[in-house]
RNA sequence: GGGAGCAUAGCUCAGCCGGGAGAGCACAUGCCUUACAAGCAUGGGGUCACAGGUUCAAGUCCUGUUGUUCCCACCA
């Protein structure tokens, strides 16, 4: 046992006792066929990240659901690691090379993915020291990376899996192109804005003279690369033009006028461009008409193939192009139109898209299996309502784009042969082509998506390829928490996967939690600056507070808004807590006994019972994700019925020496303190760790709290009789206070307090610290009013009417309104519950609980009416 | 063009399976009561967006309206 400290300070201590944990190895697990599994993976943070408040949500609501389980008995592991994050980490080291004055081309392949990898093992660690100052109970032993030996692997071995099952193809068609990144990006990867930007229409001459046909197009820069244009088979207006050959500006190229049921007659001018290169319908139009491709941008978006436009970029050539136009009185009209415009989801460019020779995974025949889980329930989303937005795109779903132009990655593993052509495939570097047996093969310089070997985080952690024991006990997963919005690259991905690899779902529940926004409710960026950095948090307030705050009062699924003062709350909730402890502490004796109290006096029993219900609840709310519900009915508990009622209650029992009940109370408070502390443990793991190590070694011996057992229901400490009891007493203090507030009673009156009762017992148990609480100088019980009124004011609550000698407070009238107000009240209470159960549909069809609640709360209201109109009648004689 | 969320106290938000409107902060009043002023006690403050419907009973379920936020989408 140990002095606390009057005010509790996180600093320091944290740290301590992460220490302490890590090096107990608390934090691993070993698959354990003697208890049930228990396990999460982290969503890998990027490699290039810093903690922010999203990572500070996530990581908070894995530790909780993985120190519970824990606590619970079951083999909890939670599988931390980081991503190598392709784009951004390249880019990343790319800037550091710039300041050298150099390009990865200057380094070459090899060089330069080095040069990442140094990158990696200086600063890759650094969001996983930030995950620690969280409290995160991660198997650290298990720590994976996205680009290790065994992801590597398992890359390696699905690639190939689903090549040899023509899963995965190459294929020339319609990408989105980054010009900034230099890349292909998926559809995911993109963002769509909308634009005020504006609808050109031109005209195109038609060869034969018999006048124009006019296209309305938002990128006038792409008609350098039409091939046609194109009208809808059942508009009357054009079919003069099919079949006919139009001119297009500019490029003096001769072009078909095409039928195709693409076109909308309804939009513009009812004739299209077809710009079968830059666009994913002109390519597919084209595709059916027959029409050859001319590619006009190169890797950097800048005109190619495009006469006197060439090496400009594209906007440049827009300007030019639109210039031009109206110089040639070939520019119709120009409207403003708002349209949506793509953009790189992680420069912000502008995308193009851009006909060219990629690696696609075939989504039709991997998304039926993954949706399939959903809706039989094998896999749940929580809230449910995820399940719709994720169904909803699963179908829709196009093939997903997975090679990119990037260095830093898990470079495909196919080989081009320079002599037949011919692409070897390969779980191992083939040297030679496997169809010719030529050995002057190349391999495809692209890497794959990033999220591509992200989603076969479940199982790849677990060591996949290979059967491992730890894949055979925690595969499924039991739960992953990301946000709603990596649903899409991640949470899917990793379903379809697993179905796919594994044969079985990657996790029963996808507990998906919203965005941290700031306190204007803006998403926190680093171009807004408004930001707010974890670690800043953490030092003022300390990880728990910070916990607390992201998950109490907030309601799965949706955003939250960010308050740093919202801290302070929890911060004093902390202090709360701590005080508490503090004080049950200085109030044991030299060899404390531990364990229930053998003689419980009618509120240790209350307490009892009250903590125990408050056990189960947490229990199923936590079942159930509804983490905020479990933490803020704790949060009560701990505020209101431990500190504020029952310490309160144990003061006056405390003071009376070493008698039966002080013992009781002290064997009490300390049994239900660690009782509390290990069910806040899972919300609160550094202060809860911190006050357990100060406690007396009861049965959990010298083992911290974070593996002791969490609390469980049990029906031998369900007193409700005293629950009522102590209901009763608690509403006559409050009765007591409340007329003492009203009159301005200075604390130092302590008036004796006359309860009138027919329920005397209850008051009679605990008229000490009715004393005490009430601020009375005394207190008789009895079950009749007593004899000389005189003098007295009243008060009454629905189990007792209460005199006090205050009369020289008070004046007649006021009181008399008082009571009358209150006696209305009471009164509309009453005919509402009398109405309701005068009705005999209600009292046939509801059920017999709520009946009998009801009937219960009309007799309180009648004792309550009643004690109210004798006050009343007796008000002459009280004064 | 589809789809989803949200609308509850001055502010920010809880409210699970329908059954007596809640929290934190802010505000007012009184208290340094030997655990805690990062505290204690007491109090004021709400047509649960609007209109219908289902039900014995609706903040809660259904329909519609309005406002708002977001997601998806290859109408140039």
């Amino acid at each position: 046992m140990r002095e606390l400290e009057k005010v509790y300070d996180p600093r320091g201590v944290e740290k301590s006792i992460y220490e302490m944990w890590e090096r107990g190895g608390y934090f691993h697990a070993e698959p354990d066929k003697s208890k049930k599994p228990f396990s999460v993976v982290i969503p890998p943070p990027n490699v290039t990240g810093q903690l922010h408040l999203g990572h500070a949500l996530d990581n908070t609501i894995q530790d909780i659901l993985t120190r519970f389980k824990r606590m619970q008995g079951y083999s909890a592991v939670w599988i931390p690691g980081t991503d190598h994050a392709g784009i951004a980490t390249q880019i990343r080291v790319e800037e550091e090379l710039r300041r050298e004055g150099l390009t990865r081309h200057d380094l070459g392949r090899a060089e330069f993915t080095k040069r990442v990898w140094e990158w990696k093992e200086k600063y890759g660690g650094r969001i996983i020291e930030q995950l620690k100052l969280l409290g995160s109970s991660c198997d650290w032993a298990r720590e994976r990376f996205t680009m290790d030996d065994g992801c590597s692997r398992a890359v390696r071995e699905v690639f190939v899996s689903l090549y040899e099952k023509g899963i995965i193809y190459k294929g020339e068609r319609i990408i989105n192109w980054c010009p900034h990144c230099v890349t292909a990006l998926s559809d995911t990867e993109v963002e769509h804005e909308d634009e005020a930007g504006k609808l050109w229409h031109i005209k195109y001459p038609i060869l034969d003279g018999s006048g124009y046909v006019t296209v309305a197009t938002t990128r006038p820069e792409t008609m350098l690369g039409d091939m046609a244009v194109a009208v809808n088979p059942d508009d009357a207006r054009y079919s003069w033009l099919v079949g006919k050959t139009g001119l297009l500006p500019l490029m003096d190229r001769e072009i078909p006028i095409i039928a195709d049921e693409y076109v909308d007659t309804q939009f513009g001018t009812g004739c299209v461009k077809i710009t079968p290169c830059h666009d994913p319908n002109d390519f597919e139009v084209a595709a059916r008409h027959g029409l050859p491709q001319i590619l006009i941008m190169d890797d950097n978006a800048r005109i190619i193939n495009g006469g006197k436009y060439d090496g400009l970029d594209r906007f440049e050539a827009r300007r030019a192009i639109v210039g031009d136009l109206e110089a040639l009185g070939l520019l119709d009209k120009t409207e403003e139109h708002a349209h949506s415009v793509g953009k790189c989801y992680r420069c912000g460019t502008t995308v193009e898209p851009i006909v060219s020779p990629q690696w696609f995974v075939k989504m039709a025949p991997l998304a039926g299996p993954a949706m399939d889980v959903v809706r039989d329930g094998r896999m749940k989303f929580v809230p449910e309502r995820f399940a719709k937005i994720y169904t909803n795109w699963m179908e829709n779903v196009r093939d997903w784009c997975i090679s990119r132009q990037l260095w830093w990655g898990h470079q495909i593993p196919a080989w081009y042969c320079a002599k037949c052509g011919h692409v070897t495939v390969s779980r191992e570097d083939p040297d030679r082509c496997e169809k010719c047996g030529h050995t002057g093969i190349e391999r495809d310089p692209d890497v794959l998506d990033t999220w591509f070997s992200s989603a076969l985080w479940p199982f790849e952690v677990f060591g996949w390829p290979d059967k491992t024991p730890e894949l055979e006990y925690w595969y499924p997963t039991m739960v992953v928490t990301p946000g709603y919005e990596i649903i899409f690259f991640w949470v899917a991905r990793m379903i379809f996967s697993g179905m796919e690899f594994m044969g079985d779902v990657p996790f029963r529940a996808a507990f998906i939690h919203g965005m941290v926004r700031d306190d204007k409710g803006r998403k926190m960026s680093k171009s807004l600056g408004n930001g707010i950095d974890p670690q800043e948090i953490i030092d003022r307030y300390g990880a728990d507070a910070l916990r607390m705050n992201m998950i109490t009062g907030v309601s799965p699924g949706s955003d939250m808004r960010f308050y740093p003062e919202r801290c302070e709350a929890m911060r004093n909730f902390a202090n709360k807590i701590w005080n508490a402890a503090r004080y049950v502490l200085m109030n044991l004796t030299d060899d404390p006994e531990t364990g229930l109290p053998e003689a419980p006096e009618p509120e240790d029993k209350w307490i009892l019972s009250r903590l125990n219900s408050t056990a189960r609840e947490v229990t199923e709310n936590l079942d159930r994700y509804e983490l905020g519900v479990a933490s803020s009915k704790i949060y009560d508990f701990i505020w209101d019925d431990f500190c504020d009622w029952y310490i309160e209650l144990c003061k006056p029992r405390l003071n009376s020496g070493d008698s039966p009940s002080a013992r009781a109370a002290r064997r009490t408070l300390l049994y239900a303190l660690s009782e509390i502390l290990k069910l806040l443990h899972p919300f609160m793991p550094f202060i809860t760790e911190e006050i357990w190590r100060a406690l007396p070694r009861g049965e959990g011996g010298d083992a911290p709290i974070m593996v002791q057992k969490f609390p469980e229901f049990d029906a031998a400490l369900h007193f409700p009789r005293e629950e009522t009891d102590f209901g009763r007493v608690m509403a006559a203090i409050r009765a007591v206070r409340a007329r003492r507030a009203e009159m301005n009673v200075p604390p130092s009156k302590r008036p004796h307090i006359t309860i009138v009762s027919d329920a005397p017992e209850a008051f009679e148990a605990g008229s000490a610290y009715i004393a005490r609480l009430a601020g009375a100088g005394g207190v008789t019980v009895s079950r009749a009013a007593p004899a000389d009124l005189e003098g007295l004011v009243s008060a009454a609550t629905d189990s007792a009417r209460i005199y006090m000698p205050l009369s020289e407070l008070v004046d007649l009238d006021a009181e008399r309104g008082r009571i009358t107000r209150e006696l209305e009240k009471a009164r509309a209470e009453l005919e509402r519950l009398e109405g309701k159960l005068r009705n005999a549909e209600f009292t046939s069809k509801a059920p017999q609980r709520v009946v009998d609640a009801e009937r219960a709360r009309a007799d309180k209201a009648r004792a309550l009416i009643a004690n109210l109109e004798a006050s009343l009648s007796q008000l002459p004689e009280l004064f």
